[in-house]
DNA sequence: GTATAATTTGACTTTATGGTCGAATAAATT
DNA sequence: AATTTATTCGACCATAAAGTCAAATTATAC
């Protein structure tokens, strides 16, 4: 059928995309668990029933899969923030919506990964970087916001920033998805710590 | 004189001593920074104006020298633990002074690393993690008393204590020693933040 | 069923770096 | 000054793991 001429070269690249993602996704949640180091391409190959050689079909080298995670994660979060515009009353309330998304980004499967940026050298670091730059100024800008409109005590940004951030980052270390502890409730008690730890 | 004699083999081990404490603070502050993998052992000689074969006149592996780090850190911490027994009015109080102490610890010269565990193998990491879990312990036993005694709000401890330890622990990837930041101002912030943001 | 393009592989090269060793140097001891 | 002991080094080895490539396999198209 004619409609086979279209599709077919439409799947092929899908299907690439696809395993593409698989490769990335795997080796995120081989990265958070085992640390970017501890992990080698042989096993994220393995993991995915293939050979070495076959994962560079789908990547560039290591170092750009772990680019990848960062970009993923970064990407999601833009999302969390652009979704969070014009929602909340005031400051607090709009930070607890924002660090509530970003608390499900991370506990959501193993996605999350935001460590290891010294092991990108170049572009690759400039650019993630550059990412986290964005996400910690409109982070901070919601709370000087709060700061201003009276709902979030006043004091250092910059510090009380990376107070619940660091808090948020430290996830990846000892979460374990499916484990004891749920990600729904860890993100209720996250907000509701980080919310009253600042609020005014 | 006599006192040479009983003086200088003394003088041998305190100066041996010496340098090793040079060589696994020196590689502390690097794996801090540039984090362990990034870190190789010919850069820790350079820095200290040695060659790497040198190095190991001193430490047995890299891997040593991690172990190391960590235990200096935990030694302190059990040391922080130990300092607050039987101080403070009730389990809120006796956390923010162990809290603080930790904060000090932790931005206090490049000392802090207690990051890639998983690069540790073995007796190694046996032993680390052990550690770990007593100061987690500690730590979640004050919380508790806290949660009992009405100073600090019911919730679930582990959840609670991963939140400000992580806070903590994230402090090693941004806090640079002498940047803009000081350290008094960041455990004051630190100590204000946690505090608020699980009393009663 | 043959030709073409997409995947996958085994076997290889390369590289970075941890670690070793015997010899050289410096310091203390007599 | 000679001898022993502590310290340091240059040159080397070992190895793990990243990355490459020509060839084989599998899927798709005709």
């Amino acid at each position: 059928m004619t409609t086979d001429k279209i599709d077919q070269p439409f799947n092929r690249e899908i299907q690439y995309a696809a395993k593409r993602r698989a490769v990335i996704r795997s080796a995120a949640g081989a990265f958070r668990r085992r640390g970017y180091h501890n992990t080698s391409m042989v096993l994220i190959a393995k993991s995915l029933g293939l050979s070495k050689a076959a994962l560079y079909y789908y990547v560039k080298s290591k170092e750009e899969i772990l680019y990848e995670c960062h970009i993923i994660m970064y990407d999601a979060m833009d999302g969390a923030v652009h979704s969070v515009r014009g929602k909340g009353d005031n400051g607090l309330e709009k930070l607890k919506l924002l660090y509530g998304s970003f608390a499900k980004l991370m506990t959501r499967d193993g996605l999350a990964l935001l460590a290891d940026v010294d092991s990108l050298k170049g572009e690759y670091q400039t650019t993630v970087l550059a990412r986290r730059g964005k996400i910690e100024r409109a982070v901070n800008r919601i709370v000087e916001h709060g700061m201003k409109d009276g709902s979030i005590k006043k004091a250092d940004p910059r510090i009380t920033v990376f107070f619940f951030m660091g808090a948020l980052n430290w996830l990846n270390v000892w979460y374990e998805p499916g484990g004891r502890i749920s990600g729904e409730k860890i993100t209720q008690a996250f907000v509701e710590q980080m919310s009253t730890g600042i609020s005014s």
